[in-house]
DNA sequence: GTTCTCACA
DNA sequence: TGTGAGTA
């Protein structure tokens, strides 16, 4: 199947959205028992619908920028509620995020800096050796 | 192949 | 934030 096929058709299976984005079919379940995925059921098994794959690609990329699966889970959850509050929402959460980010990058570049002092010591150590 | 639950890191 | 194992 390829990707234009994948994103026409509106019947997905658990093993489909695994392969496709290359997750286990534990880790679907488990987003869905936090309450991120409510695919319809055939019986007992699930069915996913475009839906559900979409909201499964946001999760992903929600992952991917650093964010928590509750996190992810407040957002999605005002799409149909609320969706100028889901953009402010949405807006707290990324600035939030930038400043850890950068509270990180800086952390970094100190610890970064302070290992190139002890290097450059020890280099001229080594040269009067 | 799918489901669920429990233990576990 | 998931996985492994056992179950049906």
């Amino acid at each position: 199947m390829t990707r234009a096929e994948a994103d026409n058709r509106d019947l997905y299976a658990i093993a489909d959205l695994a392969r496709e984005f290359g997750i286990s079919t534990r880790a679907i379940r488990f987003y869905e028992a936090k309450g991120l995925l409510s695919p319809e059921r055939v019986g007992v098994t699930r069915v996913f619908r475009r839906r559900d794959r979409a909201r499964l690609i946001l999760i992903l990329r929600g992952k991917r920028l650093g964010f928590s699966l509750r996190d992810i889970s407040d957002y999605l959850s005002l799409y149909d509620a609320d969706r100028s509050q889901q953009v402010h929402l949405l807006a707290g959460k990324v600035e939030e995020r930038l400043a850890s980010l950068e509270a990180q990058l800086s952390d970094l570049q100190t610890t970064i800096a302070e290992l190139r002092e002890i290097k450059k010591l020890a280099d001229e150590r080594l040269e009067k050796a």
